[in-house]
DNA sequence: CTGTTAGCGCCTTCAA
DNA sequence: TTGAAGGCGCTAACAG
């Protein structure tokens, strides 16, 4: 049978239609006799209320609009399925937005979600500045929707609730193991397109960097790794003697780094110590084995869309600005070695 | 200034909301001068309708429910990157359900993602089997809300529609080459969980095997590259020393089996020849290379959800049954090749 | 070409 | 504890 109606209950168990929506909203105003009437009504029909229908008189979706960058980025991938065992324990939806590489329109497509009548919105992209940063504070403040920032950050404020690590620490710790190590050349690969998370890796790295009393190198390249690998090839002709470490923001970079590397014949970690960003199976499944800092993703995500609800329901956020710690992964060992 | 609405809009150019209605929705029905002066209003107030009000009235969401198993999966990740593009095409937002490991009460979640009013369900989840067809043509009839099914099938009966590839005949085809190489002890490593799409792998497989006369091994593992790779380190101390060929049904299994071997002071491709399935990043970034087969995945997206929107509109779908074209992608060599 | 008028299915006071 | 009634913001006939 197609699509029950509250009246459809309510005439089967002979009650108003507020009856029923009361049984459904808040069941301790109905007397328990007739709302395990209704209930078994509401049963046997398989009558779901109409998710618009109740969204527009009551002015909530109980769906939070999810913006991410790019699906097949493992980071984001792996959040996502922390946010959505989150938002399953409240029944929430999620509506994804894509990003992609049209990021020209997001004012318009920030409008579009908020016509969508989403409660809350959940922004993974961590390609974030100033420009984006404002777009998102006008959006929250002029309709009224919480924002929370999912493994991002704007550095300079803080009225967006935010989760995340300290990037910049992270890299900073990384540096200085390379630098224990007694490397001397080392190296970051960083993405062409500038933003604060990498930003701050970088500021981590060229802090430790200096007081290694080293030469920083930072080498800009494309997050596509068929793009730059070309790039690595490019910078072994020129200089890859001289290249004995490297910090990658991302390990899809480090890994195809590693390769290019054994490619032409190095050593890896013996001639060049690689850490990676993130933990993802592409870092446990890479060989020779990456190091790496482990970013509690899932965690992350959970934590994301946990704060959201808070912020929904009004609840006072005390901490806006959440750092989640991380850890260093070593896996440098060539011999056959537990991971 | 929050959510400005249609009648805010009319009362500002001077018309009734049903003009502005129709410069939305039917332009062409508008006389140009009042449709320019509407429009202008309408970026002046940042009017958006709502959507809720919208899919009460019109019946439509034009919104799709996408059902995935699990987000951090590399192809189901990168089948989303093409729905979304071509969802954007039509102005479709998409509803994300995880399934995870909660796949006991799908038909309760089925049910709700009806109740979210989608136009239609994009299907992802290629855990598929009897049962849950049932439930989906049950879901597609009952509540006439088309379904497409993408990088997974059910090949028994075709009522829904579904686009994939040829699973049986890649397994077929990478056993054969495996033959064809001479080796001699072919395995299958599989999921431990059974279902249709590698059900049919597995029958591939078997053909080529039998064909070749030789002796056919199952190995059934989890997807779980942690789980696995303990398995596969069993699999060594037994019997290592006979398997010289691998068709792995996903990309990731097959690089934790390589790893394994390696770690074992296998040569691979010398010793073991081993073939994945998907050509995601992970194949390309594994070393030793990994040969796999190239699935038009971003294309399975994009198609399923062009599929979709034709069935939403109405049109026919002369073919129900879409197969796309796969290739297999030989990685074999050792020398440090071009790519 | 434009305005008027019913709903769409549900929630939520307000009375009873 | 329950029912009646008025919207929520928009679409879609139907008139004009």
């Amino acid at each position: 049978m197609n699509k029950a109606t509250i009246y459809n209950v309510a005439y089967a168990a002979n009650v108003s239609l507020a009856t029923v929506s009361r049984t459904l909203n808040n069941p301790q105003k109905v007397k328990p006799e007739t709302r395990e009437r209704v209930l078994r009504v509401i049963k046997e029909l398989g009558y779901k209320p109409n998710a618009f229908a109740k969204g527009l008189a009551s002015k909530k979706s109980t769906t939070v609009g999810v913006i991410v960058p790019d699906m097949s980025r493992a980071s984001v991938a792996e959040m996502l399925n922390g946010i959505s065992v989150e938002a399953r324990k409240y029944s929430y939806s999620l509506l994804m937005y894509v990003l992609m590489d049209e990021k020209a329109n997001e004012p318009e497509m920030l409008r579009e979600v908020v016509a969508s009548q989403v409660d809350g919105i959940l922004y993974l992209n961590d390609e974030i500045n100033e420009e984006q940063y404002t777009l998102l504070n006008m959006i929250q403040d002029e309709y009224k929707v919480p924002i929370v920032l999912a493994n991002t950050l704007y550095p300079y404020d803080n009225k967006l609730v935010t989760i995340c690590i300290d990037y910049f620490k992270a890299a900073y710790e990384l540096t200085q193991r390379l630098v224990a190590e007694g490397r001397k050349h080392i190296y970051l690969l960083t993405t062409a397109r500038k933003y604060m998370v990498n930003d701050l890796k970088e500021e981590g790295y060229l802090k430790a960097i200096k007081e290694a009393k080293l030469e920083p190198h930072v080498l800009r390249t494309s997050g596509d790794i068929s793009i730059n690998t070309v790039h690595f090839s490019d910078l072994i002709q020129n200089q890859s003697a001289k290249i004995d470490g490297v910090v990658a923001v991302r390990d899809s970079i480090a890994v195809s780094f590693i390769n290019s590397m054994v490619e032409k014949g190095k050593r890896v970690p013996e001639d060049i110590s690689v850490y990676g960003f993130q933990n993802t199976k592409y870092a446990s499944l890479a060989r020779p084995k990456l190091s790496t800092v482990d970013i509690p993703i899932i965690d992350i995500g959970a934590k994301a869309m946990a704060l959201l609800k808070k912020e929904i329901d009004g609840e006072p956020i005390e901490i806006k600005f959440n750092v989640l710690p991380h850890s260093i992964i070593e896996r440098k060992t060539t011999k056959y070695d537990k991971e």
